[in-house]
DNA sequence: GGCGAATGTTTTATACTTAAAACAATTCGC
DNA sequence: GCGAATTGTTTTAAGTATAAAACATTCGCC
């Protein structure tokens, strides 16, 4: 923290503007990624509805169980979503109650829950995934093949930057 | 949407693994997009919460009041956030409640809900400012001056390829 | 000058989300 | 082997969020 704010180049006169302008340059990032984000994800999240009548939350639960071979315990879907436990729980709550998962105890720790997606459930996913794909191709339509390359490689420094060089969490990539 | 495929460098023979590997770098920005959002995100309303014992969403809205002079309508606020309108109802009848907002029927449009900080809500958020950079600080800490001003400027290319080049909405900067 | 469309907000119903406490089973150290 | 710490999950209470409908006021237009 302490030697954040001597990071850009010196300056002799014009502190008090320079300073504002350089010190805010972390502030203003944060809030067009989230400005970004939320952007995406209202869109996604509006689609999700109008074309298949379902929500964000469970789609990405769904899209975890689809890529995780074997199925997943509770904590483990909480860690990749990155939510609390707890909500964990609700969402697939609802989510074997409309029979897109499965839900039992781990033979080998009792205390785990192992999650799957049913035969139900993988088909559901599979058939909203490539209209999913494609809103995403679209919104990010406006950006040159060298921009987007870039931009994978900053949010990567970014997210390192994050998380202290750990890569616990999401694993996105 | 239709020309997307065929960005990548053009090539003879592996189609199928360059088809992914290509195809797939929106979905994986916007996955990374993500969970840098969520990362910054869960951290500062940790550190609201411990510090201050206020929330994320209520500290947005004061921070959108503090910028507006002359206060902001309930949709502006919705606008400017985000989130939908019932939301920042809910949002503003706590805050009113606890005292450090001021809402009143907008004299010239008695449609229209004027929103200010009171003295107690400018008060409040002031104390919570300086904390509230110095995170962000920290988080972006890790990356260099000309990655942020890089990272900003791609941030700005997606925003404006995602509002379809209106900046209409949140206005982050 | 009055009616329909548009705009601004709240209400409703439901879903999602968190933090913290409670509960359950396993592991570790002795 | 036994008890304490740990790990995995659910419960609880409260807050946040959405979409859609309901409500209120203003505007546009004739």
């Amino acid at each position: 923290m302490e030697g954040r704010a001597h990071r850009g180049r010196s300056r002799g006169g014009d502190y008090e503007s320079a300073l504002t302008k350089d010190d805010r340059l972390d502030l203003r990032i944060w809030l067009r990624l989230l400005t970004c984000t939320n952007l995406i994800e209202r869109k996604v999240r509006q689609n999700l509805r109008r074309s298949f009548r379902f929500t964000l939350p469970r789609f990405d639960l769904l899209a975890q169980l689809d890529r995780a071979e074997g199925g997943l315990t509770m904590s483990a879907l909480s860690a990749r979503l990155m939510v609390s436990n707890g909500n964990v729980t609700g969402l697939i709550d609802r989510l074997v109650a409309e029979g897109l998962v499965d839900r039992k105890t781990a033979p080998e720790d009792r205390r785990a829950q192992r999650v799957r997606l049913t035969v139900t459930g993988k088909a559901a996913f599979d058939a909203m995934t490539p209209d999913h794909m494609r809103w995403i191709n679209e919104m990010l339509d406006g950006l040159a093949r060298e921009d987007m390359e870039a931009l994978y490689a900053l949010l990567g420094k970014l997210k390192h930057s994050l998380t202290g060089g750990e890569a616990k969490g999401a694993g996105d990539a």
